[in-house]
DNA sequence: GTTGTTGCAAATACTTTGCAACTAT
DNA sequence: ATAGTTGCAAAGTATTTGCAACAAC
């Protein structure tokens, strides 16, 4: 199933008359291989280590490029960083952050979704994205 | 009903051993008297235009200032620059953006409300607060 | 007079951009 | 050869901070 990804990010950037070159690669292949939402800077940090050359430029030029294409998403928590995470099988979904941990957990809710779509028709809109978090703490038992 | 306000908030600050300068009033009349929601420089410029001196800095420190105290609150759109709105009687509401023209629409749905309390507490945790918005376009007739 | 406040300019944090060297096709 | 890509350093944008002068109590 990896590869298949590989090759479809390969295949839609080249029908951009773009190449997939290795930053790029191992731009998406920190997310992909990561549950964690992290970073630009995180995402640099990583491939250093794992002795692959890159800038921070080509860093944030190649998470331009996936999120442009839909490969990977932005997730604006509010904190003045960026996260991202790469779009596999499961689909969209929204974020809680836990305020104790920093920990981010991904949920989905149909009826949520089908509620926000009501309330903006009411508007007189329709909804072409949200963003939706929930700032949370651990019930105490 | 302003007078009222005028003087809680002065109370506050002063209970906390904080002044209400005529530059931190200055920013409090930008907030209450407009039902556009502002970004730090824009109320700055307002500020300028009205003839009452003051700084990015101050601006900004009383922007802080008034958000601890929850006379006013923060509203990250994702675009670089927090936009703030004074809270006044109404209470708590979320936010829909316009796509085509910017404006920015508030709402509120007990329902939605009730639905994400429900959706963190069955992953074991409690809402403490939580960010909502709408990115929409009109439905065109 | 003590403590908080202001304004300036410098600093910060994250991100973007210009450009020359480089690389894939 | 041509067109896209990289890395560097510089620039950009929004916000924060150190500090000396100033104002409120």
């Amino acid at each position: 199933m990896k590869v298949d990804i590989i090759s479809r990010i390969k295949k839609v950037l080249q029908d951009e008359g773009l190449r997939f070159t290795k930053q790029r690669k191992a731009v998406w292949n920190e997310l992909e291989n990561s549950n964690d939402h992290h970073d630009a800077d995180k995402i640099y940090e990583n491939i250093k280590l794992k002795k692959v050359s890159v800038s921070r430029a080509t860093v944030y030029r190649t998470l331009d490029v996936l999120a442009k294409n839909k490969f990977i998403r932005k997730l604006d928590v509010g904190d003045g960083r960026i996260r991202y995470e790469a779009k596999t099988s499961k689909d969209h979904h929204d974020h809680m952050i836990c305020l104790d941990t920093g920990k981010i957990i991904e949920f989905f809710d149909e009826d949520l979704e089908n509620l926000q779509d009501k309330i903006a028709k009411k508007h007189g809109y329709k909804v072409i994205r949200h963003t939706h978090q929930l700032f949370v703490k651990p019930i105490k038992k």
